[in-house]
DNA sequence: AATTTATCGATATAAAAGTATCGAATAAGA
DNA sequence: TCTTATTCGATACTTTTATATCGATAAATT
């Protein structure tokens, strides 16, 4: 079997969203070389990642953006959506609760749970939260294998564990702490630190070149 | 100029978590070999990032915890905090204002802006939330440079472009969005897409995978 | 004091990702 | 109908990134 390159996969929401747009506004057929201008991937890249999802173009005319999106769609298991639960249902966790297009991903969160009290029994945007007490339990009758993880980081460690315990095998890890998991189990970190640093750093040099370039005047 | 690469920056925050919790632990010297270890990073390639933040090391005993985290926050420029203002105070958003971490990470929200009126003349977190009129003005005055995007993603372009239009260079753009924005604007992307992409895609292949070694039973 | 061991850092090799080139295909215009 | 322009998709090439190797160095051990 071919391994994707994660930075194809990467990639591919990219083209999605331009792809819904254009849907959207009505154009039925979309060439790689539209994608590649807006979103600055080179057209090769383009046509390799698309190629990856199965689609053929024809020449002169591009792709019909329906059927791109739905191939996307379809090579990410976008299309179906897979049932998780959220654990930490603080203030990134609920933002989560509250984001909409989640369910165009792919992703329904069916139940939230939070060691606060205060929150238990709680609803947010139809989620209901409840006490940690209830995961084991529910998580195995559901048969739930995706977990979202938004725990304060001291606890991140501890709670994946519990996921994992419980059936969990893929992670979606919000917090900035390194999961150690058994093999097997899928953790994909959203590293906000890391997008954050290429910021940084990048703002930092633009600005010392800057005032380099002033004072050299 | 050695120009650092981009997953070098993004590996380095993963090492001052570690560090830092190193440091917690009163671990007074750390060696790549350990950070290679929990990471999963190759050995070698740690040395070659923790090389270009210039500290260097000594054999058998590795590098001072408390000298590595400095360097590193150097390097990123995550020592003195940055001033920036945050757009679309909604679900994510303010999740952001309640993001304590941020100033540790040289990041300090010192305004928030939303249309919805009901927003306006709030407080969260300490943040004061102003209508959009305000935004130029303050911005101007206050020298801004740097902008969080988190408004709904039909206006995150229009937006971007008022960020920049009143001295923004740099925005940290949450939305999926890709923005469209002139030479020298630096645009970090937040892609929970690009992340949840690759998980689904893993956790189907994952699936699949099992299903079709149970079948062959 | 000599030896072992763990680590560093430099250099070399390998793998992956990105870019360029080119022929083939197809629609639109001459 | 023939030509031209545009796009596809395959292959070759380049650059970047990751991994392996190796000598040097400093602490710990004999
Ligand atoms: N807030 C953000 O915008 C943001 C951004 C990036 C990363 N993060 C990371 O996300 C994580 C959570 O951040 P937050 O700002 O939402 O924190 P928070 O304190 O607002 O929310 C954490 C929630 O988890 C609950 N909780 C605590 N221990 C728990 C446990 N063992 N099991 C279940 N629930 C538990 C708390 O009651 C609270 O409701 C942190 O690791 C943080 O670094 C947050
Ligand atoms: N909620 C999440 O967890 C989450 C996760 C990933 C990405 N996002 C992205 O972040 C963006 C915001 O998501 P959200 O869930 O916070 O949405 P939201 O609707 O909860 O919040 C948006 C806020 O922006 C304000 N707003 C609208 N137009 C504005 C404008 N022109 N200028 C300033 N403010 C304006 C609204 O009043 C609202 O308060 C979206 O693009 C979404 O795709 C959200």
């Amino acid at each position: 079997m071919v391994s994707i390159p994660v930075l194809t996969l990467k990639r591919l929401p990219q083209y999605l969203e331009l792809l819904q747009q254009f849907q959207r506004e009505g154009q039925s057929h979309v060439s790689a070389t539209r994608l590649a201008e807006i979103t600055g991937v080179h057209v090769t890249q383009v046509r390799k990642d698309l190629a990856l999802t199965g689609v053929v173009g024809v020449p002169k005319v591009g792709h019909k953006t329906a059927e791109l999106i739905e191939a996307i769609k379809s090579f990410l298991n976008w299309n179906d959506s897979s049932s998780c639960f959220l654990v930490g249902a603080g203030h990134l966790g609920s933002a989560l609760l509250g984001y909409q297009e989640l369910s165009r991903k792919g992703l329904s969160i069916v139940a939230a749970f939070d060691t606060d009290p205060a929150l238990s029994g709680t609803t947010v945007n139809g989620v209901k939260i409840y006490g940690l007490d209830r995961f084991a339990n529910l998580c195995r009758r559901l048969h739930i294998n995706i977990g979202i993880l938004t725990v304060p980081s001291e606890h991140a460690q501890a709670t994946a564990q519990m996921m994992i315990d419980n059936g969990i095998v893929a992670i979606w890890n919000f917090t900035p702490v390194h999961l150690d998991v058994p093999e097997g189990v899928i953790v994909e970190n959203v590293d906000m630190s890391a997008s954050l640093a290429v910021l940084s750093h990048r703002l930092a040099e633009k600005l010392h070149h800057e005032t380099k370039v002033e004072r050299s005047h």
